[in-house]
RNA sequence: CGGAGUGUAGUUCAGAUGGCCAGAACGUACGCUUUGGGAGCGUAAGGUCGCCGGUUCAAGUCCGGCCACUCCGACCA
């Protein structure tokens, strides 16, 4: 890509208010924009991110046997109110209403849904277990939204929704999904700590949340480091931990990325008909889970944990580019020429790159932007590497002399 | 939804006691100079002063209502 026809600009300060890190980057680095509080666009460098975020998780939930599909995002309201879900969702639902007066909520979590999907089908027993996902723009009427990407009203998310026979199969797909998503979050560099949380109004017995030390998260948990027992600090009453354990214990806080939740009977129960029929050919109720990840706050905090005072440092398995190749002195035809050579030698070994083509802009603004878009890799073209590049590392300061050669061996 | 605060150019802000054509910096465009850590000079464009109403000879400024946004809390991913 050339920086020159980059739509979205770097810009030097950020919006008096913008107290989150993350934010103050994301909108520096010309990731985002702000349309209302709490809704997004995502500019183009910001979209690259956001698509790689969602390729990590889909390969990684392919590889657990989930399969992807899509959902319409307006939920016929008939559904929630069969659950219930109209009054206790914690969020405020979003309605409309099509050219017939029929109402829809706009859809903030799944589950009425997928199961509403489902018993359209007439299953087996042997058709089961499965677990199906989507990817897809979520919509919570917040009380308030906060620290930029990090509590947003519109968002993408990745929700999956499993369907078992009973608690022992079950309990392997959640199992599953909680070293998938250790993993999924390991791939972007994020470490996490699984805690055992409250279900609230998704309904079931039990969940855990996958949370990303910070001081701007929101989620405040106990942990104890010896036995790495972690539990949200709102379900501390209901877990009867001894004096003793509950003094080896520290609180910290934290970004929830993602969740996992059992949810058993809770909406085959109050959906009529979502029902497989036993190998004893009784009919009975599905046994689900849940699985959640947002995806713009998975970037933010991806931002909040890497990060120093000039810009972003992305790891590189979800960098916009891998490679941001400035060129200097670009006036003088052979420099222009080396760097053009370079950039197409680059493209063509598939090795991501944002070009800094602008000839009219001095060598520390084409620096400044460099390190504050955070690509894994700068490399630098001028007078003085003659028929070499120089190369430095984004979160380094050690910058080394490369032939073309050289430069390509550089992975992602 | 409770508390606090903000709203003037794309951004950050200045505009005391009401008073003529509403300002600066950054950014943008053009010209010249410059080119290894956000350079310099010059010129120019860019504003329904959040919206509605009121007071007044006169409102960005005073009064009332509304809206938007931010922060803290509550709540939640």
């Amino acid at each position: 890509m050339l920086y020159s026809k980059l739509f979205g600009k770097t810009v030097k300060t950020a919006p008096k208010d913008a107290v989150a890190d993350s934010y103050k980057l994301l909108y520096q680095g010309g990731f985002i924009r702000e349309s209302t509080a709490g809704r997004y666009f995502f500019l183009p460098l910001g979209q690259l991110v956001q698509q790689k975020i969602m390729k990590i998780i889909k390969e990684e939930m392919d590889a657990a046997g989930a399969q992807e599909m899509l959902s319409p995002v307006l939920h016929p309201l008939s559904l929630w109110q069969e659950t219930n879900r109209t009054k206790t969702t914690g969020f405020e639902l979003m309605r409309v209403k099509d050219r017939n007066e029929a109402e829809f909520a706009l859809g903030g979590t799944a589950e009425e849904m997928f199961v509403d999907v489902v018993r359209k089908f007439q299953l087996s027993y042997k058709d089961l277990p499965f677990n199906i996902y989507q990817f897809s723009t979520k919509f919570r009427d917040e009380l308030r939204a906060r620290g930029g990407l990090l509590r947003v009203r519109e968002f993408m998310m990745k929700d999956s929704y499993s369907f078992d026979t009973d608690e022992k199969s079950f309990k392997k797909i959640y199992e599953k999904m909680r070293e998938t998503y250790s993993r999924i979050f390991t791939r972007m560099g994020l470490e996490t700590v699984v805690v055992e949380s409250d279900n609230g109004y998704i309904g079931g017995e039990y969940c855990h949340e996958f949370v990303v030390e910070s001081p701007v998260g929101e989620s405040r948990f106990l942990v104890n480091p010896n036995t790495s027992l972690a539990i949200h600090t709102d379900i501390v009453d209901k877990k009867k931990i001894t004096p003793d354990e509950r003094r080896k214990m520290v609180e910290k806080k934290g970004i929830e990325v993602g969740n996992i939740f059992q949810l058993g009977y809770y909406y085959s129960e109050k959906m009529r008909d979502a029902l497989f029929t036993d190998v004893d050919g009784k009919r009975k109720p599905f046994y689900m889970g849940c699985y959640g990840i947002g995806i713009g706050r998975t970037m933010a905090t991806v931002v909040e944990v890497h990060h120093d005072k000039r810009g972003i440092v992305w790891p590189k398995s979800i960098a916009p580019y891998l490679v941001n190749l400035i060129g200097l002195d670009l006036t003088d035809a052979g420099v222009k020429k080396q760097a053009e050579k370079i950039y197409q030698k680059l493209s063509d070994n598939k090795l991501e790159t944002l070009y800094d083509d602008r000839a009219d802009v001095s060598a520390g603004e084409k620096f400044g932007d460099a390190d504050l878009i955070g690509t894994p890799y700068r490399a630098v073209v001028s007078k003085r590497t003659g028929d070499k590049v120089e190369l430095k590392k984004r979160a380094s300061s050690e910058t080394k002399l490369l032939s073309i050669e050289e430069l390509l061996r550089i992975s992602c």
